[in-house]
DNA sequence: GCGATTTGACCGTC
DNA sequence: GACGGTCAAATCGC
C-alpha cells in the first residue's frame, strides 16, 4: 500500500525517526493555483517535500567517513531542516514575526513568536498564546547586548544537529516551566560562543518550546575545509547562497505581485526554500543531490510496486 | 574514570 | 532587593 504524504496532517515531521525509504509517494510537484490559499497550500506542499529531501540528504551526509566533515555537513542539513520547518510554521500561522538579526548562514530566520507576548500558532495549526511576560534585555555579563540570532517556537528543541551542553536551569518569574541554559559543546575546545535558552511554552501534547539562540556557531566553520580544498564539496555553505532578490524568486510565477499583502508569508517561506534549493543546485553539491535523487527514485519504485 | 547533568550560590543589571 | 544568567562543586550514568 502506498502511503500518502500530502494527505498527512500538519504535524511536524519527526526527522530523527524517519528511515530511508520513508519518503512518501505523492509528494510530486504541486500545480500553481490562482488563489492565495492555493498558493499557500502549494508552498506548504513544497516545503514538506523539501523537509523530506533534507532528511534524505542528512542520511546521505551521515555516510561521510571523516567525523569532522560529517558533523559539519549534518549541522548544515540541520539548518536546512530548521529553515523549512520555520517556513512551514509561517505559512500555517499566516503571520510573520521576525526576531533579531538573521544572517545568510542561518536561513531558518523566521519565528512564530513575538517577544512582546504576542500570539503564535503551533505546527499542527492550533493557536499558541504566549503569556505576557516581562522581557529583560539580554545582556552579557559586562553589559554588552547579546546578539539574539533567532527565536523559534518548536516541539523539538533538541533537534538542530548541534552539540549542546546544559549549564544551568532557572525558575523564571511567572513562568510555569523553568528555563534551561545550554552552551555549545565546543565552547571550551573551540571557544564557540553559541548558546541557547529553552523554555517550555505550553502543556500541549507534544509541548511547545521557545528556543532562543544566542551568538553564531563558530565551531562548525573550524571544521570546514579551505576554499581550494578538493574535499570541500560535501560541506553546504549558506554564506554563498543567493540573495533574496535572486532571479529564482522572480521566475516563480505564482509569486507575482498580485495579492501582495496576503502572499507575504508565502514569499518569505518560499524564499527560504528557494535559497536552500539554490544552494543544493551548486555544482559542488551535485554529487550528494544526485545520490539522494537516485535513492529517492529507488524508494518511489518500491512504493509504486507495493 | 570521564563526560554530562544538576543545583545552589554568586554576580550583574534593573 | 528582585530577577535572570552563569559558575562550579556535587552527583549521575555510561
Amino acid at each position: 500500500m502506498v502511503e500518502r504524504f500530502l494527505g498527512q496532517t500538519q504535524a511536524p515531521i519527526q526527522t530523527r525517526h524517519t528511515r530511508p525509504g520513508q519518503l512518501r509517494d505523492g509528494c510530486c510537484r504541486r500545480r500553481p493555483s490562482s488563489s492565495t490559499s492555493g498558493r499557500r497550500d502549494a508552498a506548504i506542499q513544497d516545503l514538506r517535500r523539501g523537509t523530506q529531501l533534507a532528511e534524505l540528504l542528512r542520511q546521505q551526509v551521515e555516510l561521510i567517513p571523516e567525523p569532522n566533515r560529517r558533523d559539519a555537513a549534518v549541522a548544515n542539513v540541520g539548518e536546512i531542516s530548521m529553515a523549512l520547518e520555520s517556513s512551514l510554521s509561517i505559512l500555517q500561522s499566516g503571520m510573520v514575526s521576525e526576531v533579531g538579526e538573521v544572517g545568510m548562514a542561518a536561513p531558518a530566520a523566521a519565528a512564530t513568536y513575538s517577544s512582546d507576548g504576542g500570539t503564535g500558532v503551533s505546527r499542527n495549526g492550533g493557536p499558541v498564546v504566549s503569556r505576557t511576560r516581562r522581557v529583560r534585555h539580554r545582556r552579557a555579563r559586562h553589559g554588552a547586548e547579546l546578539p539574539i540570532i533567532k527565536e523559534i517556537l518548536t516541539e523539538a528543541p533538541e533537534n538542530d544537529c548541534f552539540h549542546w551542553r546544559k549549564y544551568g536551569e532557572k525558575k523564571i518569574l511567572n513562568d510555569e516551566h523553568p528555563r534551561l541554559y545550554y552552551k555549545c559543546g565546543y565552547s571550551d575546545d573551540h571557544k564557540c560562543p553559541a548558546k541557547k535558552y529553552v523554555q517550555q511554552q505550553s502543556n500541549n501534547d507534544p509541548p511547545l518550546f521557545m528556543v532562543t539562540l544566542i551568538n553564531e556557531h563558530t565551531c562548525d566553520t573550524l571544521f570546514r575545509d579551505e576554499p581550494n580544498s578538493s574535499s570541500a564539496s560535501q560541506v553546504l555553505d549558506f554564506t554563498k547562497a543567493p540573495p533574496l532578490s535572486h532571479p529564482l524568486i522572480a521566475a516563480t510565477p505564482w509569486l507575482k505581485k498580485e495579492e501582495e499583502e496576503e502572499s507575504t508569508s508565502v514569499t518569505l517561506a518560499t524564499t527560504h526554500w528557494l535559497r536552500t534549493w539554490a544552494v543544493l543546485q551548486r555544482p559542488e553539491h551535485q554529487a550528494l543531490v544526485l545520490e539522494a535523487s537516485q535513492r529517492l527514485g529507488k524508494y518511489r519504485r518500491v512504493d509504486a510496486t507495493a
